[in-house]
DNA sequence: TATCTATCATTGCATATACAAATATTGTGC
DNA sequence: GCACAATATTTGTATATGCAATGATAGATA
């Protein structure tokens, strides 16, 4: 009878469905404490990249991000709609120079807090070992996956 | 002088945006392919759920996928736009019967050589090593963030 | 049985996301 | 300097996602 058709570290199931399963559920505990910030934790991302990497393009910071510039325009409306955010002119007429305002900085620093809180209970959960683990994981995967390099590495 | 002043095994930085990041490189690179069947990833994770749990309502659809049963409704009429599931009466009035199609079962073939494919891919890119060890952590997490158990484990 | 509660699906609203196309501008080669 | 390629941002269109509220029905209880 024919058995073990298959080597034994072949990986099982979708890299994509688990990833995304997973991603849901921690998105819905981060963002439920966020919410106490009133923000969302996609939100309080943005604020810390513009926070660590300056006054800068809205080109450059999609690409520090890893998200579409696309994206980037209609998500940082909301945070300038919130006056957390400014847009003015760049060096070049047709580039901008998006820069995080007072208020933005207030906010952050009030979701750090949020952030940090649900961090920690993810720590506790999940295990810190485990979660160490998970991040050099997806930092692996994401080097193999990306043709650009790593950019900061602070609370974001 | 201070030295040390944190845990060496402490998580550094943000799950919940490490996650976002690799699930939008991961998304990408299986969207590209899945897209020369004419589908996303998320449809095809769908319609493979459907074969596997056979006729069943849109609340344990939702559940057995992790998603919000808002959600499901609205992915699902993609799927029955396209003549790849159907919506009957369930047991109660309340409730439904969701089926997948012979074309849907068609469409999900199709889609599974191509899944086949994008897996591969980044198996290769990754390292099979490493995507199980992935895998395991993510089961891991979610297991832990999640009050309900696994539902099943082939390719979806 | 009348009511009250729990469950199920859907709709309203909001955010996140990307690809393709449009727009504007810069840089390049001749 | 002009035509063309490259770059930067935004807009159009589409999907994925969840929370809150709604509508409808089933179950429980007095």
């Amino acid at each position: 009878m024919p058995v073990a058709k298959r080597k034994p570290d072949q990986p099982q199931g979708c890299t994509h469905f688990k990833l995304r399963q997973l991603v849901r559920r921690v998105a819905r505990h981060y963002d439920l404490e966020m919410a106490q910030a009133g923000m969302k934790t996609t939100q309080f991302s943005m604020l810390g990249h513009l926070i660590h990497l300056g006054p800068l393009a809205p080109g450059e910071l999609a690409r520090a991000m890893g998200i579409d510039a696309s994206t980037l325009t209609r998500n940082l409306r909301l945070l300038i709609e919130q006056g957390w955010a400014v847009q003015g002119p760049g060096p070049n007429a047709r580039s901008r120079r998006i820069e995080i305002t007072i208020s933005g900085r207030a906010k952050q620093a009030e979701g750090k807090r949020h952030w940090r809180r649900a961090q920690q209970e993810l720590n506790r959960r999940v295990g810190e070992q485990q979660v160490t683990a998970l991040h050099a994981l997806l930092e692996h995967g994401l080097a193999c996956l990306t043709d650009t390099g790593p950019e900061f590495s602070d609370a974001h």
